[in-house]
DNA sequence: TTCGCGATGGCCT
DNA sequence: GGCCATCGCGAAA
């Protein structure tokens, strides 16, 4: 299980490293798993992309807290974000999870692999919501991220943020990190 | 294949 | 009142 000096990066870098590593989330005594293909950084107080850019409100707050912990919000009224808090506590940043493989076997033992290729295809699949809020990730309860025991032999491509081309010129760096379809 | 748009509600000015 | 770190559908091409 990830710990809390993984998670006490640079963002980016968090970001990089979680490509690869599987969430876990235990949910009424069902688990859920999924390896993560696509991430993307938000990182501190000048970063016009990231919630963290009109200074601490009640929403973020958590953004600014101990990295480990999960922030979650709700965008266009009916789709969760997932991200997980990173580097120091009083510092606003997290990773986006974009994107996510599921672990699926199917009753004649094929392992599926259905591509959740979008932020709120993953909340649904891993069955997140508002109540995860704050949630720390380092106590393995409920939800929680795994290092595989190998990482995928697969590229990197680094890109610029989906959905945020208002963000002046933080719109341009290349914060997003996905695995290259194989 | 891409494009346009409606759903839907909380947040911020 | 406008905007938003989205998604899925149907039409156009």
């Amino acid at each position: 299980m990830l710990d809390h000096d993984f998670y006490n990066r640079y963002t980016p870098t968090v970001a990089r490293d979680l490509l690869g590593c599987f969430w876990v989330r235990e949910c009424r005594g069902k688990i859920f798993r999924g390896m993560i293909t696509e991430t993307e950084a938000y990182r501190g107080f000048h970063d016009l992309g990231s919630h963290a850019a009109k200074g601490k409100t009640e929403r973020n707050a958590v953004m600014f807290g101990p990295a480990g912990r999960v922030y979650v919000y709700l965008i266009y009224g009916m789709y969760w974000m997932l991200n997980i808090v990173t580097e120091k506590e009083g510092y606003p940043a997290a990773v986006l999870i974009r994107g996510v493989e599921p672990v699926i076997k199917s009753k004649v033992h094929k392992v599926s692999k259905v591509a959740l290729d979008g932020p709120g295809k993953v909340t649904r699949f891993l069955q997140i919501d508002k109540a995860l809020n704050g949630h720390d990730v380092t106590l393995g309860e409920k939800l929680w991220i795994e290092r595989p025991k190998q990482l995928p032999r697969r590229k990197i491509i680094a890109s610029p943020r989906i959905g945020i081309d208002y963000a002046k010129h933080a719109r341009h760096w290349k914060w997003n990190f996905k695995l290259d379809a194989s």
